[in-house]
DNA sequence: CTGTTAGCGCATTCAA
DNA sequence: TTGAATGCGCTAACAG
């Protein structure tokens, strides 16, 4: 039988309620007494009951989302996946609120972020550009008590205790693997499409991706990133220009959203054979690899990342350490022969 | 506010006792009453508190785990996943025990399979091998109240309530997607090893490439597969043999263990190049492929596997279902750049 | 500074 | 067939 806070009173020779100020750190308890009690918890080896503390508590978790706004599907489906996580929000005593702000806006980050009020929001999960008055305002509010972890694209110099997120260094590497096997030791260039470098996850990628062609496909050579701001007319105006720019493209690497654009803008397999490597598995991504005209698709389950920030800010608001196996996200590899 | 058995006791104008009885299905409460509860239930949307009701119970789910012993290195890292799990137990409310077999002996697990008692066990999960005495014995466990959820390695004509693995004809598939892409267009054989065509997952990996190389690499042609019972030893020996007798291998699919055979019997690149694919990351595999020696490795996360068996177990020992969608087992694809 | 007491939402005796 | 009372492990007033 696990110990109780009783079997910790006795042991101590206190009463419950000098036991509950200890473990849960509350003033109001003499230095010899704070002893006594956290002798007998390692002596007893206690490990308090979350649920039965929470039921006691009546605790919930209030905790807010920021997502950008707009036709992005990727982040269409990761509000899906908050709104399901809402759904749960009985269950898992969780109280979450989604705020939307205008795509690449730092500033609305910002304005969102100093908005928060840390007596009403436990954590926060973000979706954040990669500058500096958003890294200053995330670390204001870690500074006012509330718990803030980075969504998707990370912020690395921020004081954010978690990025629940792919290793996006490796996303780009791995589509540079599969890129330069699938040309399979034709030369020429590779056309690279970027949303934003203000992403951190697009710089990543990007770096990753030309790092692996450097050293392993040295014919293999790379054009661009063009920046689109993840926008699919944008995306196909960029690709219908350079593919009639320079016929040495053989291979296109689309790091970020725009999907539909780039489909839009693909050549006919039969007058010219691409090598198409995408992200992010979306209706328009799983039709395309269905029919061939992509290779392989790049994927973060943003279920995953939802379900793993709310744990993580749960159980850092508990101050717990959560299973880190669990947290990682995976880089997951679609072709058409695996499409869930 | 969510209800609780007060407001609805309220509701009904019954006592506590009985709208417990009613929720819990138990005898001793009129017809007339059942319903009147019932209405309350519906009318105020009340959904039960599982911890409390854990609490109250001091619930504690006693858990078996089947597997087979011996040296396969992903059984091993199976093993090491639900000890993981065994060091969680005090939070998860679970008694978990590990029963280990002699691999590929479908009396041994029948034995064990009969030797639990009810009373004493409140689900199963286990690696088996898809003979029909292996299903009779899980439906007579079935029968006799027992939860069993499949582990790596389907029941199909089962009474098992879940499975925990990957869909193993994907996973072929996969295999058959990548081996053709890395090929590339040359013509010659592909030799095909696998563990046991009594596993059922050896059997769909196996179909499923197939399937794919038929209806899309009509150059490639299959040898084998080759049954080896997942020993190293044997691959190696088989290996070397198929590649000494058939001088137009070149590719190989491992779809079972015994990775460390395959890897000895590997030919120097320079002088023959072979295509590579095997599955499961180990030790073994990790290093073939960070070497070049392997092109892909297809894995299942065991760790999310065990994960998942005891989230379905409880959940069912509960009466409730599981978020599907996290109980999805992904076909993780690994190259060299995206090795975790 | 410390202890007593009354719940949190539910299950389970024991009476009636 | 039903209800009242007690407790699961923990927290939170309110006294002392």
């Amino acid at each position: 039988m696990r110990p109780t806070v009783h079997d910790i009173a006795a042991e101590a020779g206190v009463s419950l309620a000098t036991v509950d100020r200890v473990l849960n750190a509350r003033p109001g308890v003499r230095r010899k007494t704070v002893d006594k009690v956290q002798a007998a918890v390692e002596r007893l080896g206690y490990v308090r009951d979350v649920s039965a503390a929470n039921l006691a508590k009546k605790r919930t978790y209030p905790l807010v989302f920021i997502l950008p706004e707009g036709p992005n599907s990727f982040m269409r489906g990761l509000e899906a996946e908050i709104r399901a996580a809402m759904q749960r929000s009985p269950v898992e005593r969780t109280a979450i609120r989604i705020e939307t702000v205008p795509p690449f806006d730092p500033a609305a980050i910002v304005g969102v972020l100093d908005s928060l009020d840390p007596a009403e929001v436990n954590g926060v999960a973000l979706v954040a550009t990669d500058t500096p008055d958003v890294s200053a305002a995330v670390d204001r509010l870690v500074d006012r008590g509330v718990h803030v972890a980075t969504l998707v694209s990370d912020l690395p110099g921020s004081q954010r205790i978690h990025f629940c997120g792919i290793d996006n260094l490796a996303a780009g590497r791995t589509a540079g693997g599969l890129i330069g096997r699938f040309c399979n030791g034709r030369a020429g260039k590779v056309l690279v499409v970027a949303g934003s470098m203000k992403l951190s996850d697009h710089m990543d990628r990007a770096s990753g991706f030309a790092a692996v062609l450097r050293s392993e496909f040295p014919d293999l050579e790379i054009v661009g990133p063009v920046e689109t701001n993840d926008d699919a007319d944008t995306v196909r105006q960029a690709v219908t220009a350079a593919l009639d720019a320079e016929t040495e493209i053989i291979a296109i690497y689309s790091l970020g959203a725009g999907t539909r654009g780039l489909i839009e803008a693909l050549p006919d397999r039969e007058q010219r054979k691409l090598a198409v490597v995408a992200h992010e598995v979306t209706e328009h991504s799983r039709q395309a690899l269905a029919e061939g005209l992509f290779d392989a698709v790049i994927n973060q389950d943003c279920g995953h990342e939802v379900r793993s920030a709310i744990r993580v800010l749960k159980a850092r608001a508990d101050g717990l350490m959560p299973i880190s196996a669990q947290e990682r996200i995976r880089i997951d590899i679609f072709l058409k022969d695996n499409l869930p």
